[in-house]
DNA sequence: TAAATTTACGTAAACGTTTGCGTGTTGATA
DNA sequence: TATCAACACGCAAACGTTTACGTAAATTTA
């Protein structure tokens, strides 16, 4: 119906100028008292909001970030998004929110949409055909022409920007030596092929926990899944794998999996196969999202830390927005992962 | 580094008006073929896109849509936000996220903040303190100020705008008919309290089923919760909950629940007490999310079409964003569920 | 060859703000 | 009564576009 009044309306409808107006609005001692009484009151009467977008083109910042995430029906993702939100808010940011959907395309695409104005910085976590793929060029492009870019953990060495990650090496082998101590003899790795960085730390954490601990080191041991397969919508194909995994390494009694949706599934299977949780077999996941906590029996899972890379994340990338100052003084922020202890180890 | 270049510059550079410019770009037949040829090559060399912002302002239109939901750590809002991501960006808009955290508050910040020219319109669901404030000024607003609204499963019937909801009703009478037809003699139903819309529904939809069969309806067996509470955080509170209820009512065995919470850890409980599903007890929960189909046994549920919603949600917007013509015929379209057979039923 | 038309551009205004600066009016000072 | 400062406001420009319109020069037509 009616439309935001604006500025000019107010100046027409009380006689005097747009400037007039505007600074009578942020009190401006150019103004007399009278005016701004006057102003203000029928900018009140009208709701009067400043336009955000004539704002932005004014002062060439919109305060709004984007943030593009390859999954958004995803335990870690959503809640990285709420972290995100939750400082950008009180900071009084927006949030823009683009879907890879693990395409390199549309991580691209997504990207140029933004690119143009829309946002004064991006926060990122690679896609895995990007990962595949190693073009980073709309990354580079992007930082090239001033825009800050905070990736988060799926990020990539050789790219100059800010970036969170969690210590993948330090809470796998953590966690793995958990398995250790509560006595697992025979302890297997269902993990992700190696291009996916954060899989590769992870394998390298179990790998080296075993060394460390003179455990038999069978590639056996070590299921390398290919995850560009929609393992949700076919589960079946997932329990397949484990399945052999188990018949094919007789007496397993450790698994260590790189995110819940393996270690539930290891979980499930095992029963299938008439073994007890946790005691013929332990199970640690990582990422401790909702299947872990309602899995029954539930899983003991490793800290992914989401949302607190979400809120870091934020923080670095409007820090750098707003200190204009040292630049090129990029952080990498590590964070500490926790195990959190439940009903499929022995505790 | 370099910033965007703007028109301004490539006219500079080239010796010619900004207009001029900006006419070569988009192919006006007023641009003699040679200038035009000089202009592009300049603006691919330079890599020149137009800044959003200022077409925002100039065509009154971002291109953005506001998207305001309860809760983003959550299977069935994350997936409508995909539905509404995916048919927006084939589209050509963007999506800014807002978090009400089911707060009245910080729902009607995130929509002041987005309302000021930000967005072209809204797609949202009601926060729980919203439905049982029951003040629903900031939405009138932005309908009056001619900001088009889509409300989506949490809506409010008295407000005039598009709507897009499930049958909750029919889906939760179909379920219980399900448990019935499968030789249930007891059922319960877990449910949430009044307020919020859609327990309402379905408890309205386990009444009806029951009364149609002639079944003992008993207050006993409906368990109204307090959803206000975050049981994720306290799941021993919901266990305890239920498992009262199991135990004020012997031979309960068919269970119908209102999300797939209540539903797994209704599962979860039951199997602690030495019941057998889906032998002993049958459940069927509502919506169709990751622990329904990762729980063991896994959930025979009621989808709640996530991302169905949310792509008519943004086609609906969209289409009334693009067609200024009727106005004031607005919809309201319901999705049918269906059941998705599982394991916690026989079938 | 003068008038009419086409071509190819530039000017101005607009979207809604903010800010530096100019200016007319008032009151105080010398 | 001149002079000057203070006051209270308006003007212009800027952010980066697009579009209606104006206008020289070049071309066509009568």
């Amino acid at each position: 119906m009616k439309r935001q009044v604006t500025l000019k309306q107010i100046a027409k409808e009380l006689g005097v100028s747009i400037p007039t107006v505007s600074k009578a609005l942020r009190d401006s001692k150019e103004i007399s008292d009278e005016t701004k009484q006057k102003v203000k009151a029928f900018a009140k009467l009208f709701n009067y909001r400043p336009n955000n977008i004539a704002l932005s083109l004014k002062n060439r910042r919109t305060k709004t970030i984007g943030l593009i995430i390859p999954e958004i029906v995803h335990y870690f993702f959503s809640k990285v998004i709420r972290g995100v939100e939750i400082v950008a808010n009180t900071k009084g940011y927006n949030v823009v929110v683009g879907l890879s959907s693990e395409s390199f395309d549309k991580e691209v695409i997504n990207m140029e949409m933004l690119a143009n104005g829309s946002i004064d910085g991006f926060i990122l976590s690679l896609s895995k055909e990007t990962m595949l793929n190693q073009d980073y060029h709309h990354f580079i492009e992007a930082i090239n022409q001033g825009m800050p870019v905070v990736m988060f953990d799926r990020v990539v060495n050789d790219i100059e920007c800010d970036k969170v990650v969690i210590d993948d090496l330090e809470g796998s082998k953590r966690a793995v030596q958990k398995l250790i101590k509560n006595g697992a003899k025979k302890i297997v790795a269902i993990t992700t092929k190696d291009y996916v960085s954060v899989g590769r730390l992870r394998t390298q954490g179990y790998i080296e926990a075993m060394e460390e601990h003179n455990m038999p080191l069978e590639s056996n041991l070590i299921l390398k899944l290919d995850d560009t397969i929609d393992y949700d919508g076919h589960l079946e194909l997932l329990e397949k794998e484990i399945e052999q995994l188990y018949k094919t390494n007789k007496g397993i009694d450790g698994v260590f999996a790189v995110n819940e949706l393996y270690a539930v599934t290891a979980m499930n299977v095992a029963r299938k196969m008439g073994k007890s949780i946790p005691d013929d077999i332990q199970i640690i996941g990582f990422t401790d999202g909702v299947l872990s906590r309602h899995a029954s029996p539930s899983l003991t899972t490793i800290n992914q830390k989401a949302e607190d890379m979400g809120k870091t994340a934020a923080r670095l990338l409007i820090e750098r927005l707003e200190n204009e100052t040292d630049e090129e003084a990029y952080k990498t922020v590590v964070l500490q992962t926790q195990i959190i202890e439940r009903d499929s180890t022995i505790n």
